[in-house]
DNA sequence: TTGAAAGCGCTAACAG
DNA sequence: CTGTTAGCGCTTTCAA
């Protein structure tokens, strides 16, 4: 291993002057006043003796590790959880933090991550971030309250942490806007039929754009069932094979517009122009893999990430307020992201 | 935050001992006899108090922090990387270890990740794993020489650092087994154009096999292209049209799957009964969602990322030797994942 | 079998 | 403006 690395001693020996004043100068310590000529001393000596501080002793010190925990869900599974960890990772690296990941299970029901929060505060966090899956509502471990912490993608049963999530409304809102935009008045739905946020925001986008737009609400037009594939292709071939089908569907999520891809496959309906379909997730291995390559509204995972630890660093440095933050979580854009399954319909 | 929790001293002043000895007794510290019944009363007053080690303390003092870097590619992009996090962590929390994960771009050409592996060792972590996206040869940034580290997914061009790789060879054997194993003998093989070891050994594999069943090679039955969904497309639609096409195809990845479904679908083959396809990687998202599901061949991520966190830890320990485990790689099993993309050629 | 005590490298009073 | 110095909580040598 390398030499024992230079500690803030050699480099106060080497620029002439105390550890104090190296110490100050390096950590830019507030209300100290060192003369330039100093500082410039104490930098090079640093730099010719490729100084860096020993993190342990900084943390004994200040009981500030600069690590925050993310607990996160299925990290293995999906790809959202990767663009969470980027984005929290890119903000951390820009506040000098260290992200320490562990991975959870999924809890069932009300089961807490109790045990993992505890590991991430045995290792001394300054702060954990706790990202779901998806966006629900959870109950949080009651562990958590002892270090400051940020919800990724579900809000707080309790309104206490600060939260985070996807704007599913605004999302669905943009996808049915761009179906209505290129022409569409009979725009299918097809919806998940869990009790979760998106169930209910994405219809509420979808009934708010029709009425902007004064297209007449059609039940025969919504359908719901298990977000899947198979699912998906249930429904949608339900859906296409009545004489008065839609010319576009909204599908709740990527895997749902696959099912129904294959329907209109089947029914020798041609995407784009016998029928026009848009996803949500932005899957990229679905979304852009599919032929013709679907249009979706992207979920802004890696927004999330980054927003999480900077409210956190604001946190920490008494920037923000824990009250007012939690009080409502804080809505991201769901943009959407087009490809080639929108185009006018047929007859227009 | 929490009260200031209790340090080694207050559990040694409740067990009516001294530092030492808790310290001893709670590091089981070899070479040390320690009463049993003074054993007891240290862990019982340590339990009570709820002690917990000072981490920085124990790394200021012993020069270990516990912290194991985890360098990885575009953990965003891929599920793969999440497997390989997965297993390490599971590894690494067996042996107290921390993980500390850092995303990386790709790099092109012979960049490397020297900076990236500095920050991690400015972090002080005790060894690094250095994770690639896919398998390939890597130069390794000089750095990491000064830290202990173990390659995942590629291998050390310079031959220096223990690497562990998927079997490449023997994931197709499997693959092209099952196909032979089913009555198949026209097999036709969609292989990658990249110069990586996974494009080879794929092939050796291939080769293998018919040469183990003696069934003929056959040069019009081997197409290449870029490993994606639509050059996968592509060379199944010119291979299944001729007349003498294969009763089965065995794809260097999931995603070239993907297009030969589509190829397939568009002549009138129905899968499995006219064509039989295998697969390559397990992208649940693909393979699980096509219809009907991609029999295909699992990547071992999870293994891998385990596999390298037991090696590390040897290494720490002394208990394995460097240059013996750098010498060569070490390749861990490719399973076969049977869904229901294979079934007996029907003129059989 | 147990204990006293010397630091690990750094920060931050406090003094000059 | 700069320096002296006392610990942060723990491990470990050495002595009892």
């Amino acid at each position: 291993m390398a030499v024992k690395s230079a500690g803030i001693r050699d480099v106060a020996e080497l620029a002439g002057v105390s550890v104090t004043t190296v110490s100050h100068v390096l950590n830019n310590t507030p209300h100290t006043r060192v003369a330039e000529e100093t500082r410039a001393r104490v930098h090079n000596a640093a730099k010719t003796l490729g100084y860096g501080p020993n993190r342990a002793a900084q943390a004994l010190r200040t009981n500030r590790t600069g690590l925050i925990g993310l607990l996160s869900e299925e990290i293995a599974t999906t790809p959202h959880a990767g663009r969470i960890i980027l984005g929290a990772q890119n903000a951390a690296r820009e506040h000098d933090l260290t992200l320490v990941i562990i991975n959870t299970e999924r809890q069932a029901g009300n089961g807490t991550h109790q045990g993992d929060v505890q590991a991430l505060i045995d290792r001394q966090v300054d702060a954990v971030l706790y990202a779901t899956m998806y966006h629900r509502s959870v109950s949080l471990p009651p562990n958590l309250g002892e270090v400051p912490a940020v919800l990724i993608d579900s809000t707080d049963r309790a309104g206490i942490v600060p939260a985070v999530v996807p704007d599913e409304v605004g999302g669905a809102v943009s996808a049915v806007s761009h179906l209505v935009e290129a022409g569409h008045t009979r725009i299918g739905f097809l919806n998940n039929d869990d009790d979760v946020p998106a169930t209910h925001g994405r219809f509420a986008g979808y009934r708010q754009v029709l009425e902007t737009n004064r297209i007449p609400f059609d039940e025969a037009l919504v359908a719901a069932a298990p977000s899947e594939t198979l699912p998906g292709y249930g429904l949608a071939r339900r859906m296409l094979d009545s004489a008065d089908r839609p010319t576009a569907l909204f599908c709740y999520n990527d895997r749902m517009a696959m099912g129904a891809y294959r329907a209109a496959m089947e029914l020798g309906l041609s995407i784009p122009d016998d029928l026009s379909i848009v996803g949500f997730d932005n899957q990229e291995l679905i979304a852009a893999n599919l032929f013709p390559g679907l249009t979706t509204v992207a979920l802004p995972h890696y927004e999330m990430g980054q927003w999480a630890v900077e409210t956190l660093v604001q946190l920490l440095h008494g920037e923000a307020v824990y009250e007012l933050l939690a009080d409502k979580p804080t809505l991201l854009d769901c943009p959407l992201v087009v490809r080639d399954s929108v185009a006018a319909p047929r007859n227009h």
